[in-house]
DNA sequence: AGTGCGACCCGAACGC
DNA sequence: TGCGTTCGGGTCGCAC
């Protein structure tokens, strides 16, 4: 559950549940997730509470006092809210307590996921924060931006619109659903991409991560989310992971290719 | 600097 | 059936 949409979802879904809880325990299964002292990490997170939770490109920010406590999910961490003394399932790695007797788990099929705290004060010069680009939604990714980022870009355009420093929160099913969109091949070199094509690029990003967060998310493999909420983009899929099947605008068979090693779906007969 | 690629993980899907 | 192998997903770090 990879890219904005979830992450956004989880966010709404988890500020209802957890906010100003007073943290009673961690229980850590799985170290390595933490980029912290795990120590250190218990110390910070003991005897505090989420007084919000904000989110930067794919990053959760859950706002502490004095800290933040940033949560990347990569492809399959969730959050699951249990009461304390259900038993601890498999996959779960990272147990926040809260004194209500419930708690906030963090469950990772990959164990890909990554937190971290920092400081209230080092946030935006942290540099998993400071490094993303401008967001999907955000009126200020215009086509001057994006046409002075591809400047001189000789990478395929798939592969820069998953740079997370130019466009921050597509991942590859949207990146793949994006370039359908916009009718664009994603074997073409980023500098190859004109004005009116960045326009469509953004507008077609924009509709899309729309409607996915509508939905809910995407979800490829099933998820559930704490609290029911399960992602029904995948219904919405025009391209990604539908090699061999009909074009949804001419019927030509999509194509599957890497392209930076990652799985890339496209229809050659719309996308030029 | 820009680019390319392996490493990190492990369940699912695939091949034999 | 059961085994071994491959793949995928986002990001970092290292090598060129």
């Amino acid at each position: 559950m990879p890219e904005l949409a979830e992450v956004e979802t989880v966010r709404n879904t988890l500020k209802k549940r957890i906010l100003h809880k007073k943290i009673v325990n961690v229980n850590i299964i799985y170290g390595k997730i933490i980029e912290n002292d795990l120590d250190e990490f218990k110390k910070i997170l003991i005897n505090n509470e989420f007084n919000d939770i904000l989110r930067k490109g794919k990053w959760l920010i859950f706002e502490l006092n004095n800290h933040y406590l940033l949560s990347h999910l990569r492809m399959e961490g969730k959050y699951f809210i249990k009461n304390s003394d259900e038993e601890i399932a498999k996959h779960e790695h990272i147990i926040i307590s809260f004194a209500d007797g419930t708690d906030l788990r963090y469950h990772d099929t990959r164990k890909f996921g990554r937190m971290k705290l920092v400081k209230k004060e080092d946030l935006e010069a942290t540099i998993e924060i400071a490094k993303q680009g401008k967001e999907p939604l955000d009126d200020t990714l215009t086509s001057v931006y994006l046409l002075e980022k591809f400047k001189g870009k000789k990478l395929p355009i798939k592969t820069v619109l998953l740079d997370q420093e130019i466009i921050s929160g597509l991942g590859n099913i949207y990146a793949n659903e994006v370039l359908f969109a916009s009718g664009i091949n994603p074997l073409r070199s980023a500098s190859s991409i004109t004005k009116d094509e960045c326009e469509k690029i953004i507008s077609s990003s924009n509709k899309i991560i729309k409607k996915a967060i509508e939905m809910g998310g995407t979800t490829i493999k099933s998820y559930t989310s704490s609290l029911g909420v399960t992602g029904h983009y995948q219904d919405y899929l025009c391209v990604h992971k539908k090699e061999g099947e009909a074009c949804p605008k001419c019927g030509k068979p999509i194509k599957k290719i890497k392209i930076g090693g990652r799985s890339t779906y496209y229809c050659e007969n719309c996308q030029k």
